[in-house]
DNA sequence: TTAGTACCGTACCGTTCGGTACCATGTCAA
DNA sequence: TTGACATGGTACCGAACGGTACGGTACTAA
């Protein structure tokens, strides 16, 4: 892993630096990265350009701290069930799971942030885009790892290669969705919670049907 | 469907205007959105800005229409094999298709092309977003529906809702990868050919295993 | 009070870029 | 040859933006 050596990883914002950052995610929604701009931020934000300098050195460095600090703001709250659960439990652990992860991705600042990081990142070394990799996949993730191994000691699932499970599951839930929305489809399945609730139950079934206990791989 | 209302939707190019347009996608390639400005196109095209505005329009024109010719040129064979196959024989297909849209997504110029539409369509209406679904997304999903469907009539395949199938079947070749490398990341499971080959196959075991003959959904 | 600090607001500078205008060159037709 | 047309090359303009500098203001500590 990479020990604390890159620039632009600051994890610690004060109260007014983090409302200046509230303000240039507010831009950034509802303009795109166009509507960035440092006189556009300090105007928002009542703050002035200097300032603005001096915290976060130049523009690109406003860029990621918006980053670090949008995915400060969403540490998902792993709440993990006891380990061993009944399958119905488990099952409406992973749809509560697959709920909240559509739930961020369609988010509009998720959203926004991921345009931002593709966008400008179009050549290796993207900063922007491995930090939304790093911060926000990371995340993610983890609890759903943690879950999928409490499913396996359930025995409600059988796999040898968890992070493989979990490479299935993201795609069943998430699938075309996520660019489909980034190039800015308005995506049907994901309109209203009805079509949302059918969606993740067909995926979540997908997915037991792939893992469940009498399957192997 | 939209008949021929918008503006930007051009079809027909010039050998001139090709060749331009083929160094503008030069440019954003190497460079991303930052690279394609009026006068680096004309530099590199050897023309000047006013032919540019003449043919395009604008900027905007400029961006579409190389996305139009783009696509235009990608037309994919729609290679379909006779009507009843063999069950391995479909499934040699199916591993064609599947490493075929891996090698178009993964491509340098499609990469550019979405980060370019995503980077610039923030707000709902995004022209050139809409303009790489339709002309991006249609064809290849007609390719798979019709492989879908012989799948179905050779006894190989069951399904009731055939469009679902094929998300499905997009979902698990593609997944999590194209989010990814529109991200800048270096995806490892498509860097050799070895390794997208394993990954496409247990995309189709998978996608077997939820649709063969004996499952229902 | 005095000095220091942190910040806001604004003005300013140099650069870049989209877009337009103008002129030169080549080509084709009469 | 002459004139119309398409195109390349260049110069130019106005606007916007990143970044810096400066003055003014509130607050804190000695």
């Amino acid at each position: 892993m990479n020990t604390h050596a890159d620039p632009y990883i600051e994890t610690d914002f004060t109260d007014r630096q983090g409302a200046v950052l509230e303000a240039a995610l507010g831009l950034l929604v509802e303009g795109g990265e166009k509507a960035i701009t440092t006189a556009g931020i300090a105007r928002a934000a009542n703050c002035s350009k200097e300032s603005l300098y001096k915290w976060f050195g130049d523009r690109d460095g406003i860029l990621a701290a918006m980053i670090t600090y949008q995915a400060s703001k969403v540490r998902v709250s792993a709440r993990l069930g006891g380990p061993s659960q009944s399958p119905e439990a488990f099952r409406a652990e992973l749809e509560v799971f697959a709920n909240d992860l559509l739930t961020v991705l369609s988010g509009e600042t998720s959203l926004a942030l991921n345009r931002l990081a593709i966008g400008q990142g179009s050549r290796e070394g993207s900063v922007l885009g491995n930090l939304l990799i790093e911060r926000g996949r990371k995340t993610v993730r983890e609890r759903a790892l943690v879950l999928l191994q409490s499913g396996q000691l359930a025995g409600v699932l059988r796999f040898n290669d968890r992070a493989a499970a979990f490479d299935t599951l993201y795609s069943l839930v998430v699938g075309d969705f996520h660019v489909r929305m980034l190039l800015g489809e308005s995506v049907p399945a994901l309109r209203d919670e009805l079509a949302r609730k059918e969606h993740v139950e067909q995926a979540i079934d997908r997915f037991h049907l792939l893992y469940s206990k009498d399957q192997m791989n």
